[in-house]
DNA sequence: GTCTATATCCAGATAGAC
DNA sequence: GTCTATCTGGATATAGAC
């Protein structure tokens, strides 16, 4: 009787396959933009004829989707990294400077992610709920400085992200809006936890 | 003996089809996204042949050219034609409320203007000459408002601009983040001007 | 100034052989 | 799984008639 291998040999091939084109389309959109990625080059790049990558993808935007997953996954893996401390302001810190050095680092991955910069582009329930992820993360982040309140966290998601599209914009690959997160942070904890804020509460 | 004409008909035609092509191009854009606009599209929409297009521009870089650059010159009139008032929380309050309430009007934009979101796209030398005089003005607002130091201005477009995103990727139309305003203003206020800044400095 | 005609090239996608 | 061949339609841009 004919029984199941423990490995998937073909399975594993598939994956590591679509591993390398989806690695080939970051590449690419880092040279050509992100709305300038063609599949035509995207399989040459890796060796292919453009209908080949159509096993692995039914369309170029289920191709944009896998990448939209797969950076709010490397999102979620970097917030999980970090060794949080236990103050409010340390976890500020940290929580702010791994976001924009995260949105720094690919400008490619920031605009997929965070701006709706591809036409016709709207992520798959999976892939929108990876996003959600990203959100209720940042969010308990908060929370655990002590910060529940929605409007709190509105400011907080402002100002973080103010500070990644200006360094991006302005000086990509720099570091003038990085030095400011922990004067950015002093003056949002200044004014959202601690006496004042009690005092603005009571 | 000839004399040329006090008005020139024909400059002025050609003018008022330029307008029209540009406005054109900020509808399609609109509805196509900013990488989407297509000259068979805009030539269309004005009832014209896609060659004629050429008679008043000489590329379509030439046309997202001259779209920059009407967008600052707009910029730079809603801001001239504000009404600022004297104390410097009013001048920030106003500053803020100006940038973000024009970024947001028009997602397009807000995305040719301050984001690098088209693959080939660079601005003239003219054009972009426009967008630093945006950022004198601002700048000059800011230092009414006794701001003058570099550090200062960084935090400020920082804590603007983010407010601005935040609202044009999460709530396009809405004003969930445009009512954060006269919060944000007091909490940098509090930081960077009076006495408080002063004692810092001391 | 606007047109027709055309050049040149590229895009995403599908059919079906192997 | 990958290929060749092809479909269909799009793009920007130019030449030259009117």
């Amino acid at each position: 009787m004919l029984v199941a291998p423990k490995r998937d040999r073909r399975a594993e091939r598939r994956e590591a396959t679509t591993a390398e084109i989806l690695e080939a389309a970051w590449e690419l959109t880092r040279s050509q933009g992100l709305a300038g990625l063609s599949l035509r080059a995207l399989a040459e790049k890796i060796g292919m004829r453009p209908p080949s990558l159509y096993w692995y993808f039914n369309s170029k935007n289920a191709i944009y989707d896998a990448m939209f997953a797969q950076g709010n996954r490397q999102l979620l893996a970097r917030l999980a990294e970090q060794r949080w401390p236990a103050d409010a302001k340390g976890i500020l810190r940290l929580s702010a400077r791994a976001f924009v050095e995260f949105s720094t680092e690919d400008v490619q991955r920031y605009q997929l992610l965070f701006q709706r910069t591809i036409p016709g582009f709207q992520p798959s329930a999976e892939a929108y709920a990876l996003a959600m992820q990203v959100v209720d993360q940042m969010r308990a982040r908060l929370a655990a400085a002590g910060l529940t309140e929605q409007r709190a966290f509105d400011m907080w998601t402002a100002l973080v992200s103010g500070v990644a599209a200006q360094q991006i914009a302005n000086e990509p690959g720099g570091d003038r809006w990085l030095r400011l997160i922990d004067e950015m942070v002093d003056i949002y904890v200044d004014r959202f936890t601690g006496k004042q804020a009690r005092r603005e509460k009571g």
